[in-house]
DNA sequence: CCTCTCATGTAAGACGTTACATGATTCA
DNA sequence: TGAATCATGTAACGTCTTACATGAGAGG
C-alpha cells in the first residue's frame, strides 16, 4: 500500500505525530483523501520496527494536552521513499461511490425520490467545494505539486456538480416524457 | 457494501451468471469500476443463502463450455433492492490512486523521472478514453442513467488528461526556473 | 456545562486482492 | 500450437472501517 510511503513523504517536510499526519493528508492534499487512526498508528509502529522512522516522545509538550509522539524519517526510510517515488504506480485509480452505484439503477425506482437523493449529493459537493476552494487559495504560493493536486480537487468537484445538475434535469424530463423510459429493453437484447 | 445491491440491481434487467455480472459492471457502467471473482462468487452464495436470489443450473448449456449458474432475483430480493435504492448513500465517494499519492511528493525526486511517470499516466488515460468513448457511443439509446454514468466516465477522463498535460508543462517549467522550487519552506512554516 | 479539537491507541470484523486450480472453446 | 475468452470457485492475505477506551484544554 501507499499509506506507508505517504507517511514517509510527509516526514520529508518535517517531523510529525500521528494526529498531524491524518490532518495533513485530509486537509492539505485537495480534500480528496480520508484516513483513520486504525491505519495511521499501526503503520507508524510498523515503520518504526522496520527502521524507516524513529520516534521521539515529545517531553516538553507533556504539560498541556495528551502526550505526543513525534516521528522522524531515517536515512534508510529516505532511501526506501525515493525508490517508491521513482517507481511506476502499481495500480490504476480506484473509485468507489455508493451514490453512483445507486444512480445507475434509478430507472427502477421512484423518480421523485431519485431527485431528492441527487439534490442531497449536490448539497454535499457544494459544501465540499467551499472547503476545496479555500484550501486552494491558502496553497497559492506552495509547492507546485500540492497546488496542482488541490486544483484537481476543485476541478473534479466542479465537474461532478455540473454533471449532477444536468442529471437532475434529465430525470425531471424523463418524468414527463413517457417514451424516455422504454429503453431498458434495448439493453436487455443487446447482450453483454 | 453496495456490491450485494449492485448484483440485485443487475438481476432486475435479466438473469445473469457470475462471469456476466463481472463483465457488465466493468464494461457497461462507464468503465469506472473493477471487481474480481473473489468478491462475486462468495456474494452470490450469500445472496442465495439469504433468499434474495435463486440459482438455476443452466443444463441446456452443458454441452459446450463450462457449466453456468444463472441467478434470478426473488420477490424478497426485489424488496431489499428497492429499500436500498431509495435510501441515502451511507458514504461519500472514495478515491485512491497510487499515482496521485506519488505526485504530491514529486518535489522530492528527480524531475525527469517525474515527467516519465506522468507520461505513462497520460498514455494510460488515452487508452482508457478510447474504450470509454466507444462505450458511450454504444449506449446512445439506452437507459438515461447508464448513459449519464458513461458520460461522467468520459468527462472525468478528459479532465484528468487535461490536468496531466498541464502538470507535465508545469514540471518542465520548474526544471528551468530555480525560484519555483523554493516554496517548500513556506508550507513548513504554515503549520497544519 | 457542554461541545469541539487535540491526542493515542486496540480489537473485531468487513471488505478487497492475489494467486491458485480446472477445463472447454475460439481464433489466429 | 498457442493465446484469448469463457466459466466457476477457494484460501490466504492485506487493507480499511467501526467502535471502543481514555483524557486534557479551549471556547461559547
Amino acid at each position: 500500500m501507499s499509506l506507508k510511503y505517504s507517511i514517509l513523504g510527509l516526514l520529508q517536510y518535517r517531523d510529525m505525530h500521528g494526529y498531524q499526519i491524518k490532518k495533513t493528508i485530509e486537509n492539505q492534499f485537495g480534500h480528496m483523501w480520508t484516513i483513520n487512526y486504525g491505519q495511521i498508528y499501526p503503520n507508524l509502529k510498523k515503520l518504526k520496527d522496520e527502521g524507516l522512522v524513529t520516534m521521539i516522545e515529545d517531553a516538553n509538550h507533556g504539560e498541556k494536552g495528551p502526550s505526543r509522539k513525534m516521528y522522524s524519517i531515517t536515512g534508510k526510510g529516505n532511501q526506501v521513499f525515493l525508490e517508491w517515488l521513482e517507481s511506476l504506480p502499481e495500480k490504476n485509480m480506484i473509485l468507489r461511490d455508493p451514490f453512483l452505484m445507486r444512480f445507475v439503477f434509478f430507472g427502477f425506482g421512484d423518480k421523485k425520490r431519485s431527485i431528492e437523493i441527487v439534490d442531497d449529493q449536490i448539497n454535499l459537493y457544494k459544501a465540499q467545494m467551499k472547503k476545496r476552494r479555500e484550501n486552494l487559495e491558502r496553497l497559492q504560493h506552495h509547492d507546485i505539486y500540492v497546488r496542482l493536486m488541490a486544483e484537481l480537487g476543485v476541478s473534479m468537484n466542479e465537474l461532478l456538480l455540473e454533471w449532477l445538475e444536468r442529471s437532475r434535469k434529465e430525470i425531471g424530463k424523463s418524468m414527463k416524457d413517457p417514451t424516455a423510459s422504454s429503453s431498458r429493453r434495448l439493453w436487455r437484447e443487446n447482450g453483454v
